[in-house]
DNA sequence: GGCCCTCATGTTTAGCGCCC
DNA sequence: GGGCGCTAAACATGAGGGCC
């Protein structure tokens, strides 16, 4: 296992799955080459994969931890490792879960993310915590319990200018009455916090900023997929467009208003592997 | 000519083998 | 690690043949 391998394990624990495609942006140059490493692995037993039928085409794998890789994952944090068969209806019950796409979404937001910082000098996501990472520090140190369950947080540097920030992303499956209700538990109880709505449609964003009006909605900026997938620019582009009765021009994420928030996970995440490129994050 | 059936090819997206 | 080209999977489409 060379040191990017057991970073990789290193996600995988922390996020549940990725595709081929998010491992690239993550770890490697190419898709091309991480789908090699993602099969030399499966085959010697460190992953698992799993797909559904699509047509036309096919879908691409979704990655996950092996119970060998679990093993090995605790046995560095000398940690107990789940048994086997609980292991295995984790991955039975991630692979049906209704949540799969979320949880993938999510995850391609923040490799996405690595992939920008890969690609400019001075720039790293220099954290990426995952919601039940957030739910349980949120909770020890904050005493936030309901009201509020970001999909995850990051912390992103671009030369001198920080921007932490907890994202909600939005699939469409909620109503716009409750995105509302988080937006007035984040001004409750992160009053200030930069909290990124990733939304699936233009309407829908529209839709969201006038329910907006009245709410407390400092530090709530948008962007949407049919953006993303039009302008061909990175979530760290600027693509996001802060509510509010300000300017109305989108801004890059480092253009944001920074809370100066930090989240402090208690959880494993720091120096469990030496990281093998400058601009990969902390993961928990 | 119209209908039905079989077979070959194209389409799309992702994975993978081989060579350098 | 890069380049090239093939494979997998399931459906769509078109050509060709047989029958009435």
């Amino acid at each position: 296992m060379t040191d990017r391998d057991l970073y990789l394990l290193d996600v995988l624990a922390a996020h549940r799955v990725l595709t081929a495609e998010q491992v690239a942006a993550l770890l490697y140059p190419s898709v091309d080459r991480a789908q090699r490493r993602l099969l030399a692995l499966t085959r010697r037993g460190a992953l698992e994969r799993f797909r559904a039928r699509v047509y036309p085409g096919s879908q691409a794998w979704r990655y996950t931890l092996s119970y060998p890789a679990v093993q090995l994952v605790a046995a560095r944090r000398a940690e107990r490792p789940a048994s086997r068969s609980a292991h295995n209806t984790t991955v039975l019950r991630l692979a049906r879960s209704r949540t799969l796409e979320h949880q993938l979404g999510v995850n391609g937001f923040f490799t996405s993310l690595a992939r920008d910082a890969a690609a400019r000098p001075l720039t790293r996501l220099a954290n990426w915590y995952s919601e039940s990472t957030v739910a349980t520090a949120l909770q020890w140190d904050h005493g936030i319990r309901e009201a509020i369950r970001p999909d995850g947080y990051g912390r992103w540097i671009e030369g001198p200018r920080v921007t932490t920030f907890f994202i909600e992303y939005d699939r469409g499956t909620e109503s716009l009455e409750r995105l509302g209700g988080k937006i007035t538990g984040y001004a409750t109880y992160l009053p200030g916090m930069t909290v990124l709505y990733h939304l699936h449609s233009a309407l829908r964003e529209t839709h969201f900023h006038h329910k907006l009006i009245g709410a407390g909605r400092e530090g709530v900026a948008t962007t949407t997929a049919e953006l993303l997938a039009a302008s061909g620019e990175g979530v760290s582009g600027p693509v996001w467009l802060p509510a509010g009765p300000g300017t109305r021009r989108r801004l890059r994420l480092s253009e944001l208003p920074g809370s100066g928030f930090a989240l402090q996970a208690n959880e494993w995440g720091a120096g469990t592997a030496p990281i093998p490129a400058p601009h990969l994050p902390e993961v928990a």
